[in-house]
DNA sequence: GTGATTGCAAATCTTTTGCACTAAA
DNA sequence: TTTAGTGCAAAAGATTTGCAATCAC
């Protein structure tokens, strides 16, 4: 057993998952190396193309269970698919409407001033900003 | 005619679209009355319920033609739908997770301090804020 | 008439689920 | 063993699309 798989199967004992060969697969690809955004169909495409069998149902599970355990965020910037975040600290996102690609904002850059407060009964969950942008028009 | 259809027969002109009846009743619907967040299933069973017949795959058809020609703006807040909010203006959502429910912020009130610059080649198409909200547990 | 619009049903796409099978503890 | 986890294939939901019928101009 070396050092990568070591640091895996800490990381999903700490949340009280079993270390399974899939979750093992799925958590080295997420955490190893920095920050990244993935779609259950990005990961599960990486993981098959290292040679690793996993279902997608397997990593649409997985990915809900890792969100559950607080190791990934769910980023809703497209109605069309689901985005996943390693990084769980508070930041905001980029993201590019024609490429789909997704990018962090350090959390301390940005403030956001003079909201509201929670309507009676609700309190707020999280604050998202997502600064949308498309390809520069000609003009 | 009446009034209303007056002001709807307008309205779709002046985007260049033909003031069919079903676009007539979803335009109706929509833009009496003040601001308001609806999904195309919703907006359908509004429709039918006051009698008329559209069929749902004309409600999508429609919305998106309406959006295009600015007269919606598409809100996503959640992954499985998609929202369509006839207040086109500045502004953010207070979005219910639990109850599925989305409200205006108005633009004024918020002000998001310190948003670093479009990366190369692209430009801000928009930012947007999402407060999500969440029944207030019981500690 | 002529081209735009509609409706229906089928198709698509993403995500979830049921359940027998396999593997971790 | 005993229970959690996996894979498949089917199901579910939202949305789109193809095409013949219908409507606005």
């Amino acid at each position: 057993m070396d050092r990568p798989y070591a640091a895996a199967i800490e990381r999903l004992r700490a949340v009280e998952l079993r270390p399974t060969r899939q979750r093992l697969a799925l958590c080295r690809k997420l955490f190893e190396g920095g920050h990244r955004h993935v779609t259950a169909e990005t990961l599960h495409g990486e993981v098959v193309a290292h040679g690793l069998k996993v279902s997608l149902a397997t990593v649409y599970n997985t990915l809900h269970q890792f969100t559950k355990a607080g190791l990934l965020r769910e980023v809703v910037v497209d109605g069309a698919k689901t985005y996943f975040d390693t990084n769980v600290s508070s930041h905001h996102h980029f993201y590019d409407v024609d490429g789909g690609s997704l990018t962090d904002i350090p959390g301390e850059g940005v403030a956001v001033k003079g909201l509201p407060g929670a309507p009676r009964g609700l309190e707020i969950d999280r604050v998202d900003v997502v600064i949308r942008l498309r390809r520069a028009p000609k003009v």
